[in-house]
DNA sequence: CACACGTTAGTGAACACTAACAAAGATAAT
DNA sequence: ATTATCTTTGTTAGTGTTCACTAACGTGTG
């Protein structure tokens, strides 16, 4: 799908908005950085927008694993568990996704970006629901709470959790967090 | 605090952001939406950046109400619907308020903005804490999980639930939902 | 000799911001 | 009451800089 310098192209274009904001993501930024003249860059893509497009696509490669990983685990808490630590060890992993990949807002103006990123976020969040509504049939998880409101937790406190890792320049373990957070999440839905 | 145009100037940056995103918030776009010609902007902000620390400060002062009506409520839980109910309202009357304030990365290559902005998020996190602490204490709340953790799953929660409903194009009504994940959250924290 | 991948040099457009000037209202001395 | 002056808030016309992107040209490889 991409080639090696498309890769480093997008790779480079993650850590600078990461570490300088969608602002600063130019044209010359990104090829001063690769050490490449800026219309080196056009050989590999057509657009300023193609690179951010590629973005997209790049976390929805990176994050799919995290997604496959779900089969392996037959209970549905343990399920949850792994939706979890997966994703985080993959952001964990990559520690500049944090900064761009919950914030749908930086996309905002270009209609095709926001749709193909609030495409990747919807079809986590269904794999998710789905998950829950066959614990709550199986009664591996309390059915006196919506499952659009256990959805609403598991994602927000996990999104949160990974936006304060980030702000507050990883200065905890966002493995070790997560592993706590889980835990709690699970007592939670196991009673009722 | 601010003069009648400052507030304008405040609320068209606000309304520019949210619907247009921040790389079309300019001088000029303001400037026109107005109806004044650019120069005149500057009679009543020094530069681009001391609007954007308005828009901060704008947010501050609007938000304030939530956090005062709290002193209302005596039991802990009705704090936290208290909480959460009367953000959400104050969102829902300014739908702009929902694309801008909770993208924090927006204003990431400004050192003082990103301050600014965390400063605001980390005092609402400590009064909700407190709040939590306390209502533990006093056997409101369930002892047996993590008060950072509720923290996080009240907090992360709202936001995500907030973005939604931006994202949807306010398709569904944040209040009644809200009040919805409320009831939940509250079912969930009294157990255990 | 074709093609992939790079270069230098330059395009017009958009950006934040400024210099210089104008008009209106308030203040205050005559 | 009239005049002079200051302040506030606007204007037009520009500044230099940076942006995404392009034209034309080089060079090494199959």
């Amino acid at each position: 799908m991409f080639s090696e310098r498309q890769q480093q192209i997008v790779e480079t274009a993650i850590k600078i908005i990461a570490h300088k904001g969608i602002q600063n993501l130019t044209i010359k930024n990104i090829a001063n950085d690769i050490g490449i003249s800026e219309p080196a860059l056009y050989r590999h893509f057509g657009s300023k927008l193609e690179i951010l497009k590629g973005v997209i696509e790049y976390f929805k490669i990176k994050m799919k694993p995290a997604l496959e990983k779900l089969e392996e685990s037959t209970n549905s808490l343990n399920k949850i568990e792994c939706f979890i630590s997966e994703h985080l060890k993959i952001i964990s992993l990559n520690p500049d996704f944090a900064k761009v990949i919950f914030s749908e807002a930086n996309f905002q103006n270009e209609e095709n970006l926001i749709l193909k990123m609030n495409n990747m976020m919807n079809q986590s969040h269904k794999i998710l629901e789905t998950i829950v509504q066959y614990g709550q049939k199986k009664d591996e998880i309390r059915s006196d709470i919506n499952s659009l409101t256990i959805v609403r937790i598991i994602i927000g406190s996990m999104r949160l959790l990974v936006t304060q890792w980030s702000m507050s320049g990883m200065i905890f373990n966002l493995e070790t967090e997560g592993k706590q957070l889980c835990d709690d999440i699970k007592k939670l839905m196991r009673e009722g």
